[in-house]
RNA sequence: GCGCCCGUAGCUCAACUGGAUAGAGCAACGGCCUUCUAAGCCGUAGGUUACAGGUUCGAGUCCUGUCGGGCGCGCCA
């Protein structure tokens, strides 16, 4: 429709620059606007009071001069410029009725654009670290970024979803060391070891070292005093006791310089402190292991954790195309490829004994490692290999949806592209906000290291997929987000999905009945749709024309939100006229052109829950 | 301290990326079921869009500043 209005005004537009109203050159974008209020017509135009200055020309004598040259048009039954030189168009019935056969005709298709005919895209969303189970943060990221893809898809692009598994690095030994101390404490050990606080405190992880005591026995057994000495020599850190041999002055100073109270320093040497016993006991497990013995561990765990989100997900209604897994690219050399050519290229340089990427070269605010002074590449150089192997795969865009935590991490990501000579806009980062959840009016506390976290399987089974996925869709990905537990749970009316899918029970359940008085309502392909025109008819078929244009619109700002606000929309427009029109005891040509409408809306209905990934029930 | 995001009705959120009189839901109040599902509908009330400037025909939206909240600023991921 907006294109149909478009050539008309085009045609205008040409018209005014042959008569040289408005500069030959001057490039017009026209848009046009679905109105708020029925006086202003169906669609308004701006482009009068676009153009106003450089016709220089009073915008409304200048919509009079574009209404002039408007050719006629059947579907467009009144024009009128208001306000400051709006341009309303009224749109005849047929118009509005033509829609109704298309919905029809196109079914399940209606809305969508041509498949595969736009870019080639990956979305890569959730992307947790394998070392717990999903939460419910994360379950934000998988809504949307499933509901994003979808919508993607939906607007005629190749989607494909994609999950990079960060099996390597660091985060995996402390898994392995976190399950091998549960382990010995399983083994015998007991109490006398705990379990450090910077290791996973969860209760799976014990789950896991049982699992190996049962398979394995003592096989990775030694003694409390042999795991004490040994896991613990540097009983004072080296961090701490060069905070400690520093003057005051020296200390001042370096506050200063680092924008610290005395008290965050501390603070800072202390993880410092602990870190370094983390990294102490991974070296010390690996030498008492051994490499075998140290997988096993991992394997244990990783295997486990990572079938586990891959069952979650897929129960979550989320499946992937790809499973990328990180140490993929180290077996692939992609990273140590990736490093030469930056190093070539001087990119990236030594210094005190690392490897730094000149990321300030390219706007972000410090250069950053690579590889650190003992030889291990940090995440960073995998994602700089992992990014780079996005875009030589031939995507158009890929996309990444990200925890808006890891928000600091974009210009580095951005720069390391253009360093590699590719281009930093195939690259859109989307940030999602962790939704605040709240439980009988308080807040729940998260912490994937301390344990206390709802899990995206809680979540789940508290109030189902469909209502988790609507809710979270509901909220623009960036907004701060207050997820309250126990609404969510309620099955009333105050969650936005059972309003909606009621509104599809309810089209079902008329069509049976309409069935059971013998109705035959395979026909209403071919009823007489100028039977239908009362407001309410009107709103719900401008409602449903809108349709293709949320879903194009949705997918160019990678906000699928707009489908849930237009859904609810559309629900509302059906149980008004439900409640106000009784369908089956309509005369018999209306009757069935009602039936058309109302078959039309269930179809949208169904189409954009689709898109959401969300059921449509046709009973309730 | 610097950077990014955010601030809209009592609460939770929209507002077609600069359009006309800022809209929904909940909560409050008043109506509608012998009639296709009341998980619904209709009505009332609720606002200086945090604040102050600026840009222009026009600002919740853009620019500057202030205040308030979140996040980030590691040889962590």
């Amino acid at each position: 429709m907006k294109d149909q209005l478009s050539g008309l005004f085009a045609q205008a537009m040409n018209t005014l620059k042959a008569n040289k109203i408005i500069p030959d050159d001057h490039q017009v974008n026209l848009v046009f606007e679905r109105t708020r209020q029925k006086e202003h017509g169906d669609f308004a135009c701006n482009v009068a009071m676009m153009l106003a200055k450089p016709a220089r020309m009073n915008p409304r004598k200048l919509a009079e001069m574009i209404v002039e040259a408007l050719p006629e048009d059947p579907l467009v039954n009144k024009i009128e410029i208001a306000g400051p030189g709006f341009i309303n168009l009224f749109l005849n019935n047929d118009a509005h009725l033509r829609v109704l056969s298309a919905v029809l005709e196109n079914a399940e298709n209606f809305g969508l654009a041509e498949a595969n005919s736009k870019q080639k895209i990956l979305v890569e969303f959730v992307s947790a670290n394998p070392t717990g189970p999903l939460h419910v943060g994360h379950g934000r990221g998988a809504a949307y970024g499933d509901a994003l893809a979808r919508v993607l898809a939906a607007a005629g692009n190749q989607v494909e979803r994609e999950y990079y598994v960060n099996d390597a690095g660091r985060q995996m030994d402390i898994l392995a060391v976190s399950v091998w101390i549960r382990y010995l404490q399983i083994a015998g050990i007991g109490r006398e070891v705990s379990l450090p606080s910077n290791c996973y405190q969860g209760g799976y992880v014990t789950e896991f070292g049982s699992k190996i005591f049962d398979e394995h026995g003592e096989a990775y057994f030694i003694e409390t005093e042999q795991f004490l000495a040994e896991s613990l020599t540097r009983s004072n850190s080296e961090a701490l006791k060069e905070l400690e041999s520093l003057s005051n002055e020296e200390l001042a100073s370096l506050c200063d310089r680092l924008n610290k109270s005395l008290e965050e320093l501390e603070l800072d040497y202390e993880k410092k402190y602990l870190e370094e016993s983390l990294d102490n006991r991974i070296a010390h497990a690996k030498a008492v292991l051994g490499d075998d013995g140290f997988s096993v561990f991992q394997n244990t765990a990783l295997n486990s954790i990572l079938s586990d989100i891959k069952n979650d997900l897929s129960e979550f209604g989320v499946d992937y195309d790809t499973w990328y897994s990180e140490k993929s690219l180290f077996d692939s050399d992609k990273i140590d490829r990736a490093m030469s050519s930056l190093k070539e290229s001087g990119d990236v340089y030594e210094k005190g004994g690392a490897w730094w990427f000149r990321s300030t070269a390219y706007g972000d605010e410090k250069d950053r490692v690579v590889i650190r002074d003992n030889g291990q590449p940090t995440y960073f150089a995998s994602d700089i290999a992992y990014h780079k192997d996005k875009i030589d795969r031939g995507f158009d865009l890929s996309i990444d949806v990200w925890g808006s935590d890891h928000h600091g991490y974009i210009p580095r990501v951005k720069a390391s592209l253009q360093a590699l000579g590719l281009e930093p806009e195939k690259l859109k980062v989307l940030l999602v906000q962790f939704a605040v959840l709240y439980r009988g009016g308080e807040k729940v506390g998260m912490s994937t290291r301390s344990g206390e976290f709802v899990t995206l399987r809680e979540l789940r089974e508290d109030i189902g997929s469909d209502a988790a996925r609507f809710f979270y869709a509901m909220r623009k990905s960036e907004q701060h987000m207050d997820f309250d537990l126990d609404l969510a749970k309620a099955q009333n009316n105050e969650n936005p999905m059972y309003y909606v899918q009621y509104a599809h029970a309810r089209i079902c359940r008329l069509f049976e009945k309409a069935q059971e008085a013998g109705i035959d309502t395979d026909t209403i392909g071919n009823a007489d749709f100028s039977e239908l025109g009362n407001d309410q008819e009107v709103a719900i078929l401008t409602l449903l024309q809108r349709f293709p244009e949320v879903v194009e619109k949705a997918a160019s700002v990678f906000e699928p939100h707009q489908i849930t606000y237009f859904l609810k929309d559309l629900a509302t427009a059906y149980h008004s006229y439900y409640n106000s029109n009784k369908v089956l005891e309509a005369q018999e040509s209306r009757r069935l052109a009602m039936l058309a409408l109302s078959e039309g809306t269930r179809q949208v209905i169904n189409n954009g829950l689709t898109i959401l990934g969300v059921g449509a029930p046709i009973s309730m």
